[in-house]
DNA sequence: TGATGATAGTGGCATATACCAGTTTCGTGA
DNA sequence: TCACGAAACTGGTATATGCCACTATCATCA
């Protein structure tokens, strides 16, 4: 194992040494949660400003691709509001807040569902399908340069723990955790 | 190399049933940036239940152990705000802002420099950093539950993978390659 | 010493994200 | 068919985060 960033120390919690001691070795990214959100205010930042360009923020050119993918889908519920919020881990009123400057500039459109009046689907409009395809060419410019600079076998191996962590299977189990 | 997750082929771009392939096999997964940020929104959910009891949200959370490991630091410019949005990789206003409600609270109070008017430091209440402490308790909880849950050695990696995207280095290197 | 450019921080505005309360619609069972 | 609980969204409020314009202060140099 390599002991660069081992695990916390049993005791951290009661003794005050050893979570000095931990903190000063590690300091900030030995938390998961800071480590992530470092780590993804740095790729924002460096996503960003290459695909800048568009217009688009990286929020939302992500949005946007996952419209692309549900409507591509064969799950009917993939495009509805919940199944996006669902999908992309989102709270489904964050995501009614970040859909509305998309739809403001005509990027989306909702779409009532006939049978269900409740549900509504989010849908790409040609003139949003058309700014997708001007940020994913400048997306793909920011992923290749991350893969070649961070290393493809580095990157993808990255990519897969993360969404492990992200997935429901991971989620639950940590829940679970709670009854004990 | 594992081949669940490659990186892109190289056509993906001028190729539409070669971009289609890959987001159909990968799906959210395969941009770097979408991987973090899903993974980012779990995990703040996960720690964040976890110590929500604290009335802390875990950026605060994290702010204020940040605040309390420059107050140790040797460097005098670390709890300097500029400092500070520093090293959480963090826009200075945007510091600056999410401050406001811990100041409001009575957690931390911002001391001018007596040499260099200009400059702020940050600093923890007594207040403060008995709800830092507060804070910490319950975090480790979530820590271990993670580490426990992913493989402490795995979760070791990730931090350190994490760590170095963040990383001063990697943002000059990928920034330089705008140049080429 | 005074002009000038750099540095630190503030405030305004916009988007990102979450929680909660409320509304509309649906499904179910008496 | 009607009451009632569940589900899908909406809107309000709060924090999170970033960009830009602006102010105050400092450092440098002619």
């Amino acid at each position: 194992m390599d002991e660069r960033v081992p695990t916390a120390p049993e005791d951290a919690a009661t003794s005050p040494a050893a979570e000095k001691w931990a903190w000063e070795k590690w300091g900030w990214d030995y938390c998961t949660n800071t480590a992530l959100r470092r780590a993804t205010r740095r790729i924002g930042q460096l996503y960003g400003d290459v695909s800048a360009a568009s217009g688009l923020t990286p929020p939302q050119h992500i949005l946007l691709s996952h419209l692309k993918l549900a409507a591509d889908s064969a799950d009917p519920a993939a495009a509805t509001l919940r199944g996006l919020a669902a999908a992309m881990i989102m709270d489904l009123s964050a995501l009614g807040h970040t859909l509305k400057p998309l739809i403001r500039d005509g990027y989306v459109e909702l779409v009532p569902d006939a049978r269900d009046r409740r549900v509504k689907r989010a849908r790409l409009t040609p003139k949003g399908e058309a700014k997708r395809a001007e940020g994913h060419a400048l997306w793909l410019v920011a992923q290749r340069r991350f893969d070649a600079l961070f290393g493809p076998e580095e990157a993808a191996a990255l990519r897969r723990a993360l969404a492990v962590v992200a997935s429901e299977e991971f989620a639950a189990a940590f829940r679970k955790g709670d009854a004990e």
